[in-house]
DNA sequence: CCTATAATTTAGGCATGCCTAAATTAGTTT
DNA sequence: AAACTAATTTAGGCATGCCTAAATTATAGG
């Protein structure tokens, strides 16, 4: 078995894979809140486990079995986090850093009995991918909500998680995955954008909406 | 924040503590799986955290403070088994296990949901009382099976959760808390127990029945 | 091509928590 | 009272995983 913080590291390596592309000491560090030498040191001792490849000064990249670890310990996270708010009531802000400590301790049998009271989930309360048993994880087609030009009408596919006190904010818009909602405005300059949900006007600021992730993205119907 | 070392340290003492009286180095490394001298280094700790007294060769106590947090652990412990159990579905004999590692790692909130999903529940699967919120626990008044005479009737009460095979054992004689049985016979020269639940005649081990403790001892009606 | 800068790695340290082996102490036996 | 025995403590080591400070390497600009 591996340590906790063996286990953080591939996951971190995963996730930093998805967004960019390589995945460099300092941005995994940064990552983990960690300090580049260390990141060096225990990239070294996951490259003898052979779960990640690794030349110096090159970045690191996970192997198969690195990244089929990395997905069972995001998959514990995410079962986590819609367990802890569906069956607990966990609010949505606090289920990421609950996950965050469980995720490296429940057992299979937990896993599976978990995903077995959800009916089998595929996404967690963020709206981000549930892997499924075998790793096998549905890339979603969403886009930055910063993407969005005026008029157009979307829904909320997906939000970053790990920052409470902007869950709680976007919570308080009622910006949760599957709210459909309609661009009035976006203002010039990088500005804020106008939103209509369900009726409501609401202002949301670019930096709020660089984590919200959007899907069926729709262009004004001509009049 | 203290580490899961120490707070299984503590327990332990707690629950040495409990059955006997004195808690030597050797039978806190025995009842922990390390050896004294790992003990020795541990008590020290606890000692300058003033969660312990501790002369040297004259054995370990807990400090109020030790306590609280002793009685703070074992509630996560038994609260964590029971919801597994009840939530669930995890088996009798594999609660222990899984708890024992959930019980460093949850937080008060998800504590205090677990308790009220539950119904503030006193026992755990195995009839070990939960210490409440204050850390409050109820001494329970319940006899060893291995003190009983023939003809006597009872409840059990608590069974020992450490070892899983015992508690299936136990389990495919409908052996759980609650259950009601009398002594048909004790076989004399250390020898098995005969008892009688609901009506099926079943013999238990001397070493079995060690763990098993009972309640509500009844002598037979005299005829 | 050579050098400056920024990223990365190496070297050395510290805290935890375990171990083995050797020294010490308590308590019992003669 | 001295000696033996068993428990306990001390000393020294090892693995993790983090840190700081110093050395190294890549890369881009002149
Ligand atoms: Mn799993
Ligand atoms: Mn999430
Ligand atoms: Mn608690
Ligand atoms: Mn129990």
């Amino acid at each position: 078995m591996l340590t906790h913080a063996a286990e953080d590291y591939l996951k971190s390596i995963y996730k930093l894979q998805e967004k960019g592309g390589k995945v460099s000491t300092g941005i995994l560090a940064e990552y983990l809140e960690v300090k580049p030498a260390s990141a060096t040191g225990m990239i070294k001792k996951l490259k003898t486990m052979k779960l990640v490849r690794y030349e110096r000064y090159r970045g690191v990249t996970l192997t198969a079995t690195g990244r089929a670890i990395a997905l069972e310990i995001i998959r514990h996270h995410r079962l986590l986090e819609l367990y802890l708010f569906k069956a607990l009531g966990v609010p949505w802000d606090g289920v990421h850093e609950e996950a965050e400590k469980l995720e490296h301790v429940i057992s299979e049998d937990v896993e599976a009995r978990m995903d077995e009271f959800l009916g089998y989930p595929t996404a967690d309360p963020h709206g981000a991918p549930i892997p499924d048993k075998n790793g096998v994880v549905v890339k979603t087609a969403s886009i930055p909500m910063t993407d969005l030009q005026d008029g157009q009408s979307c829904v909320v596919a997906e939000v970053s998680d790990n920052d409470s006190a902007l869950l709680r904010h976007l919570g308080s818009f009622n910006l949760y995955p599957g709210t459909a909602f309609r661009v009035i405005e976006v203002a010039p300059f990088e500005g804020p954008f106008t939103i209509d949900i369900a009726g409501q006007q609401v202002v949301i600021g670019r930096e709020v909406a660089k984590h919200v992730f959007v899907d069926q993205v729709q262009d004004p119907d001509n009049v």
